[in-house]
DNA sequence: AACCTTTTGGATCGCGCAGTCCATTCTTGG
DNA sequence: CCAAGAATGGACTGCGCGATCCAAAAGGTT
């Protein structure tokens, strides 16, 4: 699908069917998201989401993760491309704070929902985990960054690989034990590796 | 379905279903689990297993969970119920190692599939509900212990919350990334706060 | 052996849902 | 204003799969 030659109205439309999609997927997860649900939301028809998914589910399901991704890294910014000072470590911690726990966010099944699908769409799974690890080194470099030194070692990369778990983690229990105290453990203790300034 | 009145032979049919659908799901998750795979695999017919869970799929797969999480616990035994010195939360940390990277269960989504599941299924819900805070507070329980502690307070159960969460994490990461690494990386520091030596 | 219970086979139903297709209506650029 | 392309409507198909049901075989008990 080539957003590009979409009519305004079109453009409109598509981005009401994938906001509607990860509503539905952020309600009530993906097991129970059908097209059907997703065209009743949004008064479309059938060959409207083929026309503008013509991989039908996979495509609408690939636009959500792209929309989402999207607004996790933005609500990172800026203090994740500067992880240099413990103050900016703050901030970013603050930023997945604000995001999570704003609009029920905390119950969104996106992670499990990825593992899931990463398993039967390539694609999908390719590019995700290129995310993954975009994150996971950016993080490890303002592991880096803060003890003054330019590129991360084993332990740093432990550290960035450990700190996204937690998140994650703290993400799937809160869906199992259905409260968000899971996620706020992980977030009041996830600087606890991080020195309280630069030396 | 009242185990204890089945016959010798009907117990190793039950068996045989039940460790086939754990196979099936920990191969490929519960997206594609279906009874006739099931079926297939154990050589069963429907009407056995809806002989042995009325509850159908529902029942086969608390029966699985039940089955799951009996074996993790162990797993993790006896050092969980010990966990006063450094050694013993070693121990811990090496039998979570050994059971995970056996037999390929970190690739298991177990716990990405109880986040979904739990959201249909009240029982199964309280249940995991339940499954989850024990072994939180027995974590919390053992960081409580090794500082010469009678009760956890609020930081050592932040810091028993965060390690599970860090596990799951490294679960789910595993499965998007098809990668150990994550597990391992978790796992290599996760007695980064535990005492070296109980004082 | 006779009788009852458990175990097994397998055909069949019904539903939910992804995906296809064709016809109709709106937009837009020349 | 008039084609050409874009957007929309909605019926229809096909299939996977969970669940039900009616029998029939096996096993165990006295």
């Amino acid at each position: 699908m080539d957003v590009s030659r979409l009519t305004s109205k079109g453009r409109a439309t598509r981005a009401r069917i994938v906001n509607a999609a990860a509503e539905q997927v952020r309600a009530h997860g993906l097991e129970t998201l059908s097209l059907d649900a997703v065209g009743t939301a949004t008064s479309t028809s059938r060959s409207q989401l083929f026309h503008y998914f013509p991989q039908g589910k996979r495509g609408l399901l690939r636009a959500v993760f792209e929309h989402e991704i999207a607004e996790l890294t933005a609500a990172q910014e800026p203090a994740l491309h500067d992880l240099s000072s413990r103050r900016s470590w703050e901030a970013w911690r603050d930023g997945l704070s604000v995001y999570y726990f704003t609009q029920g966010r905390w119950t969104c099944p996106l992670t499990a929902l990825a593992a899931q699908v990463a398993a039967t769409d390539e694609d999908l799974s390719a590019w995700l985990i290129a995310q993954s690890t975009t994150w996971r080194q950016t993080l490890a470099t303002g592991v880096a960054a803060i003890q003054h030194r330019q590129q991360p070692n084993d332990q740093d990369e432990d550290l960035a690989a450990t700190m996204i778990c937690q998140i994650q983690g703290g993400l799937i229990m809160g869906r199992i034990d259905r409260s968000p105290e899971s996620l706020r453990a992980v977030l009041r203790r996830i600087l606890d590796w991080i020195p309280a300034q630069a030396a």
